[in-house]
DNA sequence: GTAATTGCAAAAGATTTGCCCCATT
DNA sequence: AATGGGGCAAATCTTTTGCAATTAC
């Protein structure tokens, strides 16, 4: 049988909303996607992006991630399983892919019985900040 | 030259609020260690909690971990790299070994410059609540 | 017409901070 | 005695929520 459909509108709000996140590769932050949406619609609200974002998220379509050392959460709508990079230099985050091996769920059997989700947050310095590669440069 | 050593007291707070980190694997939250060090100091402050919590973080003693549905951030002292279990049916969180492919820096290095840190936590249900695994079971 | 969704503003929850006093050094 | 750190409370910041009005269906 059918899975019961959460019933839905397709409002202008929302529209835009993924909108943003589908032409961004920049992983913003509510409010990040809150002031591009008032250019579209200059009287969305805030509670509506939150509401909005957790409604995507439980749809599958977007993806939270929580920063080490920012307060806010980020958000991308890249449905594919990967890991993120985020430049300490610089703040930008970028999608990364996640290595076969966690893929496979070959964790310690005796604790771990089922694995939902793997995720993967690699901290450092991105190509544009740190030119020359290596260990404490 | 020695690095400039921070200046800072060994205050009773600051001791049992280590203590408490290195006699548990729960990965408490501030609060719960702010409860657990009220039976030991009745007038600790919960500020103080989160003051030292920073401090130790800063000196490499303690971890922060930001769970994926709790709001609050959970803690651990364990200085070696490893990664994290959570367990979305009891809430218990485990550590786990980082797989050795990703203590090797072989990111894509057209956009990683330098890995500083890898932050892996593992979602899923521990042995204790899925006896019988098995995709969806 | 019905009910999901919005905007607004208030509330909630977690963490930080200012200030004055106390305790470690 | 000097000053880092504590307690308390207020402030800050992010995210959630209640409610009346709106709008997609």
């Amino acid at each position: 049988m059918e899975p019961p459909a959460i019933k839905s509108r397709n409002t202008r709000q929302r529209a835009v909303i993924l909108d943003i996140l589908r032409q961004t590769k920049a992983h913003p932050t509510a409010e990040g996607i809150y002031h591009e949406a008032r250019k579209t619609l200059p009287n969305i609200s805030l509670g509506t992006v939150y509401r909005n974002l957790n409604f995507l998220r439980g749809q599958g379509l977007a993806r939270e991630i929580r920063p080490h050392n920012e307060s806010s959460s980020r958000f991308d709508c890249n449905s594919h399983p990967h890991a993120h990079f985020h430049c300490r230099q610089c703040n930008g985050m970028t999608d990364l892919p996640l290595p076969p091996s966690l893929g496979a769920s070959d964790w310690e059997k005796e604790r771990v019985s089922r694995v939902d989700f793997v995720d993967l947050l690699v901290l450092g310095s991105c190509a544009g900040c740190a030119p020359q590669p290596g260990p404490q440069n």
